[in-house]
DNA sequence: CGCGTGCGTTGATCTGGATCAAACGGGAAA
DNA sequence: TTTCCCGTTTGATCCAGATCAACGCACGCG
């Protein structure tokens, strides 16, 4: 079924991009080094499936190039992505064998793999992965709190406006709000109305929205450049002192 | 402004009703006396705000009886409830100093507070809280997630469902969804509403329509009688087989 | 006792976003 | 080149849930 594309990846941690904010953040050389006795690359492309919710597990994996999407799905097909997993994200649970989320490839993906049983032998010997891995889980239940507010009480245009600020942050990296910035998509719209809790013809019409009110510019589609990304961020209804000091 | 009642609590953690499930669970007889050292117990009435978002948190702290909400709320009043802690539930994050959400009192509550650098210093230097607690927050991200959900897809008539098949099995204990339950919900109407991403008149006119179709019964208002949790069920729009591997 | 006040229910109407439907445009295959 | 396909846009209509409004009921208080 899955055919393997060439297991490409730094195979020495210490080239890794994402050695300095992954699960392994914290370890010393000699910890790394037991890292890469039990780890190994995967490869997907775009579109391809990385696990399927219920699929038996037999790794846990960081993401290191590339883009993936965690994705629960109702028996009648009504879809919600849970997740946005950006490089350095942490995928599976140590201590549960059952996947409880499709996860999916947006983009070409590269993941690093560690065989479940070594991994969770470590994180119970050793602390410095624990404890990393205690701080991103934190990061990353704030973040689901945060997408609840958007969930549960923006508007479409809120939301709209939320998802793009938030990418246009992650991407550009500074989390300054000030200038101009351009990126690229990495979702189709019908992956944004997963995301957002909206049909996709509705991500649409409030992009056109954004985009007739000068808000955002759009050059083919998917490339986005935002203006003034204070201007954005004042259509997502977020507290804007609030933010700051988060 | 805040009175203080009187400071009860099990002096002793080993007399604690939430030794066995709280961060603490994991911990041997040494540890615990150190835990001792740094705890104190606290009360609130119901209604009463345990912590303003934005406030400065000195202290982390268990839930020991009593239930708390976390609540985030936008600048025009619009709010979302985030989280339900139950007794054992753990409250702040060791690390950061400001608190992101209100937290209150629903009912009347007792909590188990730990100084916050004592605490951080003890995660720092023995595994144990810290392996617990990852853990738990591991289970909280996934209730984020459900609740995700929830909140972007299903209807109203589902969220009421789903909230109270989750308290019903959460208040009678048994994880089975056979035969007849029945408790007190803790929540008003308008609380539930915040819950889940509805109004107060839409939570009122769901209750009434499950009512009329016999899914449950109420006896003054807030005391629910579930004749059929396995019914109830059916109607939050959840998959039946791919929650009894959770 | 009458009165307020806090919850909850119910009714009438409105509306934001869903649904149904058609068409566009660019890239890849034929 | 033409055709097809996929992601996207736009239009017309519908409807679940919001909003506005009134009222019921239980409880505590002067």
């Amino acid at each position: 079924m899955t055919l393997h594309p060439p297991k490409i990846g730094p195979q020495d941690c210490g080239d890794c991009p994402i050695r300095h904010r992954a699960v392994c953040s914290r370890c010393e050389p000699d910890e790394l080094g037991r890292l890469e006795s039990m780890k190994y690359y995967r490869s997907f492309q775009a579109g391809q499936t990385v696990i399927w919710s219920g699929d038996r597990m037999e790794f846990v994996a960081s993401v290191v190039t590339g883009i993936a999407t965690l994705t629960q799905t109702m028996e009648d097909g009504r879809r919600q992505m849970v997740g946005l997993l950006l490089p350095s994200d942490f995928v599976g649970r140590p201590g549960r064998g059952v996947a409880p989320y499709d996860v999916t490839a947006t983009t070409d993906l590269v993941m690093c793999c560690f065989r479940k049983k070594p991994f969770e032998d470590m994180m119970a010997t050793t602390p410095h992965v624990a404890q990393r891995l205690l701080e991103m889980t934190l990061d990353e239940l704030d973040a689901a709190r945060e997408w609840m507010l958007l969930l549960g009480r923006k508007t479409a245009r809120e939301k709209i406006a939320s998802l793009l600020a938030i990418i246009a942050r992650r991407v550009s990296g500074q989390k300054q709000r000030i200038g101009a910035v351009q990126f690229d998509l990495p979702l189709t719209r019908e992956e944004m109305a997963d995301y957002l809790g909206l049909t996709l013809e509705t991500v649409s019409r409030q992009m056109s929205a954004l985009k007739r009110d000068g808000v955002i510019h759009l050059q083919e589609k998917r490339r986005i450049l935002v203006p003034d990304l204070d201007a954005l961020s004042n259509e997502t209804g977020d507290d804007q002192v609030g933010e700051m000091l988060a």
